[in-house]
DNA sequence: GGTTTTTCCATTGACGCCCATTTTTTGCCA
DNA sequence: TGGCAAAAAATGGGCGTCAATGGAAAAACC
């Protein structure tokens, strides 16, 4: 077994998304989704921001556990919501010789993506982002860990 | 073993149907259907919102299993009433060698289904919408699973 | 016999698959 | 430590296959 921090995702490489909708992704963060015995990648829309959340089957596992199987798919309401807000939002996409994914033009609309995208390592998950629309939410979630920083500390 | 999200429908494809009321169900999302030994899909009237509900052998399952010991098959009304609205409102219908189905005249109704139309994967059953009805829908659907997630969360 | 439904065929377009080229990283040796 | 060579990664594009769509022919139904 290797170092812990091998197999989560980190830092922000860049990439580039080409006239057809091809994203490279990192090649250490295929070893890391190839070490989840994932076979591509899951996608989702992210619900609040515009970006795309990226993971593998350690994160997808913890959706269905935490989801519908208790609830009845034909009576229940709840299922409904949950399933949609996951399942519907959630893409398995597959990867091609070169490690490359095709994003769904929904999705490169979502995030507002372009020629060149960032790639931000989030530990168990990464995002993709239009380098611009990162900036703002960048200072933003800086600020908030601050803030956490601050509220841990002792009075 | 497959990867675990293949065998679930997820996404959000979009459609068309065509004069005749012939929709063409996507190629994976016939995979999954084929791989619960279902030939042909299993349709339903949604019984609240305006869209058809989808599904496999699979689901027939979970819902002998979702109902209450007490809901005895031959002697709760519950179960009766709840087996009439599943079974009586639910057609199979076949494939053409194409993957289309027919949807019947009063099923496309009840969708309010035109030319183009979303397929929308929730697991385990995928519904058939009107991309214009489904907006709707789509906010109510994400602040519901919101409240939900803030009702499980740890204190 | 006319109408509707089903089956079959043909065309279109998208997607996956593959190869070639460029760029970056890595390892090695001067 | 710097530079060179080899390997790996990333990029761009072409081609073939398959999915999706439209329409016509055949069958069934009234």
């Amino acid at each position: 077994m290797g170092v812990a921090g091998q197999d989560l995702f980190m830092g922000m490489p860049s990439g580039s998304l080409d006239k057809k909708g091809r994203a490279c992704i990192p090649a250490n963060y295929r070893q890391i989704l190839a070490a989840q015995n994932t076979s591509g990648v899951y996608i989702r829309r992210h619900p609040d921001k515009p970006t795309l959340e990226c993971f593998g089957e350690k994160i997808f596992a913890q959706f269905q556990q935490a989801q519908p199987a208790q609830e009845d798919p034909f009576f229940s309401e709840a299922y409904d919501d949950k399933a949609y807000s996951v399942f519907a939002m959630t893409e398995l996409l597959a990867f091609d010789d070169n490690g490359r994914v095709r994003l769904p033009d929904d999705f490169i609309a979502h995030a507002g993506l372009g020629e060149t995208v960032k790639f931000v390592g989030m530990r168990d998950k990464f995002e993709i982002w239009d380098p611009a629309r990162l900036v703002a939410v960048n200072d933003e979630r800086l600020a908030n860990a601050r803030k956490l920083r601050k509220a841990t500390a002792a009075p």
